[in-house]
DNA sequence: GACCAGGTCCTTG
DNA sequence: CAAGGACATGGT
């Protein structure tokens, strides 16, 4: 019943896609995605929607808006997502890395992308999973997202191993193509709210797939 | 009313 | 380094 755990990774990522095919995920411009990255810290992503609607009609979703902003209107608009003033601070201190290192998101995107991880990971309030994101979602790098469905997904699928680990394993796994990564972790997240509960998968597919 | 959500940081032992 | 707590609103 077990592999490797590298080969599990890719039976995982196979069983998906073959169920779920090309889904729509994070359309957002690149703003939006750094925006939305440190909203949906430990929140659902319907609350971080509302916060960006009034963020747009407010004229705050960008980080250079952001970056002007006074927190109290940025406090406001996002109250919906929880932790509030904590993120407030994170979405200034990321619209100042921004702005003052690179003048915008424009000349960021030149940066390459071990670069601009290290960099990320130091701004206070952008974590692993974040900093992921930005890269994967917001500037299409091949840089995987390892997310608390992730790892329990694969705990399911008896791949009992670290975050960080996880992230070599479906990197070694998956075709050194951005859009890759995307759908992959876009298949994970859907497919952990449709069928896994906190403690354990109901229904799973992916413990008794024939592929 | 309890419990949880697409984390991260800070403080303790 | 591991564990525990804080941050906070909104849905089940």
């Amino acid at each position: 019943m077990s592999g490797s755990s590298s080969s599990e990774c890719a039976r995982i990522v196979r069983v998906l896609n073959g169920y779920y095919g090309h889904i729509p995920w994070w359309p957002g411009d690149t703003d939006e995605v750094l925006i939305g990255a440190v909203l949906t810290q430990q929140t659902r992503w319907e609350n971080v929607v509302r916060a960006l609607a009034l963020l747009k009609e407010r004229s705050l979703c960008s980080v250079a808006a952001l970056y002007e902003a006074e927190p109290r209107e940025i406090e406001s608009a996002i109250r919906s997502t929880g932790f509030y003033k904590v993120k407030t601070r994170r979405l200034k201190a990321l619209a100042t890395f921004v702005v003052q290192e690179y003048g915008g998101i424009g000349s960021m995107a030149e940066c390459p992308t071990e670069l601009l991880r290290e960099r990320l990971l130091r701004v206070s309030g952008i974590g692993e999973e974040t900093a992921d994101s930005i890269l994967c979602f917001g500037f299409h790098r091949a840089s995987f997202v390892i997310d608390a469905y992730t790892h329990r997904i694969c705990g399911c699928a008896g791949i009992l191993e670290e975050k960080s680990r996880l992230k070599v394993l479906f990197e070694e796994v998956l075709p050194p193509d951005p859009d890759a990564y995307r759908q992959t972790h876009a298949h994970i997240v859907e497919y952990a709210k449709e069928y896994c509960g906190k403690k354990r998968c109901e229904r799973c597919i992916l413990m008794n797939s024939s592929e």
